[in-house]
DNA sequence: GCGACAG
DNA sequence: ATCTTGTCGC
């Protein structure tokens, strides 16, 4: 697969993307991320976390590592973390309501960030809440936690700039798949406990180093 | 050609 | 993402 193939790609599974209001109450959320390892990081770890919401208590893990096969090209997240994450997502014992990813949503180039990508793949909803910026511009957003600036890419709005704590760079919340941008930065700040980041992803992030550090250790 | 650019 | 300890700021 080749950039060429997987912009096409992007602009045919685009037009599946739907943005609407969230209808079935949330009882769990998954987050996932991803972690590299190996002397060229030929190898990657997907993680997912289940929680229960909005309690937030941690219902299930579930991991999975492959060979590395896509290189990291902005807009083309999905192409290289996007296989090992879904296999982790499928390993869960519960489907989750939702899930939310370490990227973008629809802010993104052609409107399908890894958070889209997979939402459509797997037909649930999705929200993408990036640490950084990719497309839009936007006015920061006030300095408390909960404030939050739209994000406008195009002449669009395609998400928002989320301060998930008091002061601390924001965040970028913006629709995955099956809801839309109100329901997303719902989730996410139902999401948020003591640090920046939202505790499903700060889980499969923790999850991530911890099975990279015992991979690297000798095995017995 | 130059700068931008999720993880 | 990853390489990495102490350290400046709130």
């Amino acid at each position: 697969m080749d950039t060429k193939r997987a912009k096409k790609f992007q602009e045919e599974l685009k037009k599946k993307v739907r943005i609407v209001p969230l209808k079935k109450v949330i009882t769990c959320v998954a987050g996932v991320d991803a972690a590299f390892f190996g002397d060229k990081g030929e190898r990657i770890i997907g993680a997912a976390c289940l929680f229960r919401y909005p309690e937030l208590t941690l219902i299930d893990t579930s991991y999975r590592i492959k060979k590395t096969t896509f290189p990291y090209i902005p807009g083309y997240l999905s192409f290289r973390e996007g296989p090992v994450i879904t296999e982790a997502l499928k390993g869960l014992k519960k489907r989750p309501d939702i899930c939310l990813f370490d990227g973008q949503g629809i802010a993104h180039p052609r409107g399908l960030g890894i958070a889209s990508h997979i939402g459509v793949t797997l037909g649930i909803p999705t929200v993408g809440c990036a640490k950084s910026r990719l497309v839009g511009e936007y006015t920061g957003p006030g300095p408390k936690k909960g404030e939050s600036s739209l994000l406008v890419f195009e002449g669009r709005t395609v998400g928002a700039v989320l301060r998930s704590r008091d002061k601390v760079r924001p965040l970028f919340v913006s629709p995955g798949h099956r809801i839309d941008l109100e329901g997303a930065l719902r989730i996410v700040k139902g999401c948020l406990g003591r640090y920046r980041v939202p505790e499903p992803l700060r889980c499969a992030d923790l999850l991530t180093k911890k099975i990279k550090r015992e991979e690297a250790a000798p095995h017995s």
